[in-house]
DNA sequence: ATGAAAGCGCTAACAG
DNA sequence: CTGTTAGCGCTTTCAT
């Protein structure tokens, strides 16, 4: 019983009237509001589906003061552990009954904070952010104004927001070290942004291996935000093409990418002229010859915790307080880094 | 002057107060209507200023029946060649000042319902879609209860809908072609679903192109959906065992992971033992060892397109008749594939 | 040029 | 248990 007899979308009150029932009476039924008696909720129920009424979002936010609606703020949505990410939350967030609003802001504040005004406008019942500068001040102003509940994602502020992060702490160390303890002393490290905690984090693990080794990092090989390919190539073939060039190489698993074509380009065999490990896991870093060492995490549990997280605060379940959860990083022994041996010292 | 004194979000009731006007002029200075006296313009404008003013768009879609937001219904919103055309659509909408929804489905039918029947509730202005099946009458009879211009991306259904695709034929009748002149002649295709326009095009050139040259396929050499990269795995193994294996494989990037396991599991060297061309270009495509001769798109430039389309339906600038783009696909040749002598053949 | 009033479609007091 | 009524915040006639 599909036919519906005008082409105009059929409202609450046109079901009230076919149902020969009061306007209430019919929202009751349609909300599942028990307290009606069976055979008016049959004949509304019927007008529904002969008149194929179907609430509208937009009047019912306007009413309810909520949207079911959640943000979704990253720097780029084709970078694929943010795709990863998103698409994880997405899934958690569905089953919930919520919707996701997705924009990005290509690593600029200008956008950030029009895409923040914007969302401000859209009144979200919750937002789920990765910024693209944790020092940027009006970037925060503009998340605190937002007052709603919201998640950070591989960031940190001096905000009560929740956070998810990866340990890129303990992954850069281990991976630090592991170099270290291979006779490495010149590492090149090309990851994002200081301004960011994943960068932070690994400058910080990697100054600090250093630091128990007793050795000195030579900050020229110290290298971001590099965050395009073409920056990661240029700077991996400056590092590659001095003469005291590093005997290995960590980056991120973007930056990767321009350093391995940078190899390529200096005629450098992996491992035996450059050892490399890599900041997350992708196809190429597992399939490629050799395979890479990686820092592997995983990047949809990103997302599921954090829109676990983002539900439980718009049930009201969660306590108060910030949760500030941090997911494990794994260093993946593989085959991409050789000791190092007087002839492979430049 | 951006002191708000209650909590509340201040209404344009409030400015209107505020700056001792009424409700519709300070509704038509808010709405750049010109028809306002300029000292009543700025004293609007401060009262919105001092109260922070900011329109409510759930308010604003009731009022006038457009909600200012694209749904866009993808099957996984992780899968690198959707991200970045969803990437690039998002970029192009938003520059048009439209909000995107992302939804995926999964490649479940029953989800892709769930979501359009969603969708309707949402009131979209419009939708961009890649349906899971072309198949599917239900989704076709949702598609059209929409009643907004949709854009299908890389699908073809009998409705009239936008669409943007990419020439999959032409792409994979070329590499047949060229796999065919190299002189093989038991070839492997593992792409995705025939329901879909990708994977039907892709077949059809296959045959085409054997047909052309007067040679017969084996059908238990075509193999789909395998849509996930473990079924891409096991099919490609199946290939690489049999006694008669073939000498060259076509798969799409996604199985194009599983073909390269299953490859090296089975110890067969890439060109030496096997052939290999890639449908769609990824970083692993180019950087691995050998790099793939693949059949390459721009995957953005789909995002693009559609978003273009769609905001020439929604201002009204399109003309009435449906849109059919395709673009073009482009056959790179690289280092997977090698002529096949007597050794070769098995 | 400005204001008063109606109403988009819905929910939730409040009465009965 | 059901109906009447009052808005949610905004835009847009229609008068003035």
């Amino acid at each position: 019983m599909k036919t519906n007899a005008g082409d105009e979308r059929a409202t609450i009150r046109d079901v009230a009237k076919a149902a020969n029932v009061s306007l209430s009476t019919a929202s009751r039924v349609v909300n599942r509001d028990e307290t009606v008696r069976a055979e008016l909720r049959q004949r509304v129920l019927k007008a529904v589906d002969s008149l194929s009424y179907e609430p509208d979002a937009a009047a019912q936010s306007l009413r309810r003061q909520s949207t079911k609606m959640v943000g979704c703020l990253v720097s780029n949505i084709a970078y694929p552990p943010f795709s990863a990410t998103v698409g994880a939350a997405e899934e958690r967030l569905y089953a919930a009954s919520y919707t996701m609003l997705l924009m990005a802001s290509h690593g600029r504040v200008e956008r950030e904070i029009d895409i923040l005004a914007r969302l401000r406008r859209r009144r979200l019942d919750s937002l789920i952010a990765t910024v693209s500068s944790e020092h940027d001040l009006r970037v925060q102003e503009e998340l605190v104004r937002l007052k709603i509940p919201i998640v950070l994602l591989e960031r940190q502020l001096p905000l009560p927001f929740d956070t998810v992060c990866n340990d890129h702490f303990g992954g850069a160390y281990e991976a630090t070290r592991y170099l270290l303890t291979l006779g490495h002393r010149r590492i090149g490290l090309i990851t994002t942004s200081a301004a960011i905690l994943p960068g932070r984090e690994r400058r910080r693990a990697f100054a600090q291996a250093h630091a128990e080794s007793g050795l000195e990092i030579d900050p020229g090989l110290v290298a971001g935000p590099g965050h395009t390919r073409d920056n990661a190539y240029r700077t991996a073939c400056e590092f590659l093409n001095a003469d005291d060039r590093p005997s290995a190489i960590l980056a991120g698993a973007h930056q990767m990418v321009g350093v391995l074509r940078a190899a390529r380009a200096a005629r450098l065999r992996i491992p035996d002229d450059l050892s490399l490990i890599c900041f997350g896991e992708t196809d190429l870093t597992e399939l490629m010859t050799p395979p890479l060492t990686v820092v592997r995490w995983d990047s949809g549990r990103v997302g599921q915790v954090a829109a676990e997280i983002l539900l439980s605060r718009l049930d009201g379940t969660a306590r108060p307080s910030p949760l500030s959860i941090m997911l494990p990083c794994d260093l993946v022994l593989r085959a991409s880094c050789a000791p190092l041996t007087r002839e492979t010292a430049s």
